[in-house]
RNA sequence: GGUUCCGUAGCUCAGCUGGAUAGAGCAACAGCCUUCUAAGCUGUGGGUCCCAGGUUCGAAUCCUGGCGGAAUCACCA
């Protein structure tokens, strides 16, 4: 049993045997001894005193005195309200033994029949390629739907892209105008940076007319949406939508061209999907179900044609699903993908991974389906994530103020090479194996550097100063990593086989107890991490953890120490300890080396 | 203007459903490699937890009101 439920167990015990009202487990309150005070464990008591009736010290002195008597604890000691419980070294030990041979220690085996879930992640557009913002989306994405797996459920993972619109006529528009009939292979530009270079070249020239209007009298309004160019776009997204063979054609040519790009990125990235949406699949199931709406009344078609949700009387406002022109908006196309899915996978819930910028958005959506009459709207969970910012503010792909994904990752592996050279780590090691090492240590760093930070807030991300490697990092955790494993295989070069001797007695320092302790606590971190859907948690525990493993390396011997019950024990520790940390950082999406 | 989110060290961030003297990393300075990987370890300095009230034995955490920042409220996506 955890040692959090004896003690709990305990603590009621100790107030039904004294015929006093048993307190709510909510008033049995544990939490980790603080470092500068004796013990590992510490009960606050302030929420029991009334129930006893006895002062904090008073009523810590009785508790302590009385679970003193478990045979999982050792001593005890009062400060003010608090009662610091030191836990005996056999607990630790009997853990650590459980659990060392285990590379699955903390996670969840599915439950049959195991909860479905599905993750959209990742979305893009297919006119441009992908920037920062989207690499934390997509890392976002691809962890939360590790760690859901590893808390047991059936996990599916779908991508939606936004494949149709004027945006995308505008790339094709410009291909044709300025493009000479190039493709990304006869230039050697990779295919989404091939498109989106289509992308700005007609936000420029599209720039320039209205600019020039403006400056002939026209009101800017007035220009942005007559000026020649987004004429030209409309008829072609007019043609589109109509079938038109030349401008499909197109479309389908400059698509294949993005999604080749986008598969060496997300190739990159380690990301993959179970699915692929594509809005111009599902935007036609979008409009029947409006349609369907209207006849059954539940929405509104306004005399221009238009068609409305009206959700006042839910506290918001009327929303717009089709135009009075008839074509479909946004959310329209959410709403027939979210109906495809739920036929497709008949989910428990559907995770959407999209920045917060959209909360407004996906409030409306699951109302909506509501109002349309389907039972599962409320399975519907936006996962709203904060921005990336520079440190001059937003990202602005206007004013070419974006980071590039793949230029980032280049120069984080181009750093990670740098360094390992500098630091002579890899010597001795085949090409082969120096770069994938060097490529596990640059994208560890970028994507932990990512995903510490808890969702929900907004991040700012400095290209100047770069992504650190020493520190709260990556590459940090990973470096304690290769140190386990070489401990590991030098043990094994003596012969030591850990687990045989008993080590049931041997008496841990502090160090040792504070590692075995964060190993205890992955569990529930793993579990929390996958009700909050925030990787961040488990990245914070596995830096405690490597921080600690450092310095309890640092000042205990382990191969060398004499005394074999010990010495196997640190190595049952040590073998734990790179479990966990593997374990931990692959569900964040990232690769640990065993050496660098 | 309405709504939502955010505000913690010079910088980037932790701080769980309220608990002890608010913690890490970076940057700065000073140490530790003949010994299991120095991408490590140790030490020093650095704070009005945006402000003001309230609830409580106890508030960075909860409530109210300000201030500051961001997002959103489109026949954009």
């Amino acid at each position: 049993m955890r040692i959090e439920n004896i003690i709990t167990g305990a603590v009621s015990r100790f107030f039904h045997e004294r015929s006093l009202p048993e307190p709510d487990q909510s008033l049995i309150q544990l939490q980790k001894t603080r470092k500068e005070f004796k013990g590992n464990i510490t009960l606050v008591v302030f929420p029991l005193v009334r129930l006893i009736k006895k002062s904090p010290p008073e009523t810590a002195e009785e508790l302590g005195t009385y679970l003193k008597k478990l045979p999982e604890i050792k001593d005890f000691n009062v400060v003010k309200g608090f009662l610091n419980l030191e836990v005996e070294s056999s607990y630790w030990t009997r853990f650590i033994q459980e659990y060392a041979f285990n590379p699955d220690y903390g996670t969840q085996s599915r439950a049959v029949p195991a909860e479905t879930v599905l993750v959209e992640y990742s979305s893009p557009n297919t006119n441009k390629p992908l920037h920062l913002g989207h690499i934390r989306n997509n890392l976002l994405g691809y962890s939360i739907s590790r760690i859901l797996e590893a808390n047991g459920k059936s996990v599916k993972k779908v991508n939606l892209v936004n494949d149709r619109g004027i945006h995308i006529c505008k790339t094709m528009l410009a291909w044709e105008k300025w493009g000479d009939n190039k493709t990304p292979a006869e230039t050697g530009v990779k295919g989404d940076h091939f498109v989106g270079d289509m992308y700005v070249k007609f936000e420029n020239a599209y720039r320039k007319e209205i600019e020039g209007l403006v400056s002939k009298g026209v009101p800017e309004d007035q220009a942005r949406r007559e000026a020649p160019l987004i004429r030209e776009a409309q008829t072609m997204l007019k043609k589109w939508e109509e079938g038109d063979e030349q401008v499909n054609a197109l479309w389908k040519m400059m698509n294949s061209w993005v999604y080749a790009g986008f598969d060496v990125t997300y190739e990159k990235l380690g990301v993959s999907f179970d699915k692929i949406y594509y809005e111009s699949e599902t935007y036609h199931t979008g409009k029947s179900i409006v349609e369907e709406g209207v006849k059954k009344s539940v929405l509104i078609r306004k005399d221009d044609g238009s068609v409305w949700a009206d959700l006042t009387h839910r506290g918001l406002d009327e929303k717009l699903l089709l135009r009075s022109d008839g074509t479909s908006v946004y959310i329209t196309q959410d709403l027939g993908t979210a109906v495809l899915r739920q036929k497709d996978y008949d989910a428990d819930k559907m995770f959407y991974v999209v920045g917060n910028e959209q909360d407004y958005h996906f409030k409306v959506l699951s109302l909506i389906l509501d109002e349309l009459g389907y039972e599962w709207a409320g399975s519907l969970q936006h996962i709203s994530y904060g921005m990336v910012e520079l440190p001059s503010g937003k990202m602005k792909s206007r004013e070419g103020k974006v980071v590039d994904a793949d230029n980032l990752i280049d120069e984080m592996i181009d750093t990670a090479g740098t360094l390992s050279s500098e630091l002579g780590k890899l010597e001795g090691l085949t090409e082969k194996e120096k770069k994938n090492i060097i490529n596990i240590i640059g994208m560890g760093a970028l994507k932990y550097f990512i995903l510490k930070v808890d969702p929900q807030k907004n991040m700012i991300f400095n290209p100047e100063e770069s992504i650190d490697f020493n520190g709260n990092t990556g590459p940090f955790i990973q470096y304690t990593h290769a140190r386990v494993c070489s401990l590991l295989k030098k043990s094994e070069l003596h012969g030591i086989k850990p687990g045989n001797a008993d080590i049931s007695d041997v008496s841990l320092s502090p160090k040792e107890v504070r590692v075995a302790a964060l190993l205890h606590e992955f569990p529930a971190v793993l579990e929390e991490a996958g009700r909050n859907c925030s990787p961040a948690l488990i990245a914070n525990l596995i830096y405690e953890l490597a921080r600690e493993y450092n310095q309890f390396y640092h000042d205990h011997p382990v191969i060398k120490e004499s005394n074999i019950a010990l010495r196997d024990f640190r190595l049952l520790l040590t073998m734990l300890t790179g479990n966990v940390i593997k374990k931990g950082m692959g569900l964040l999406g990232i690769d640990v080396p065993e050496r660098m």
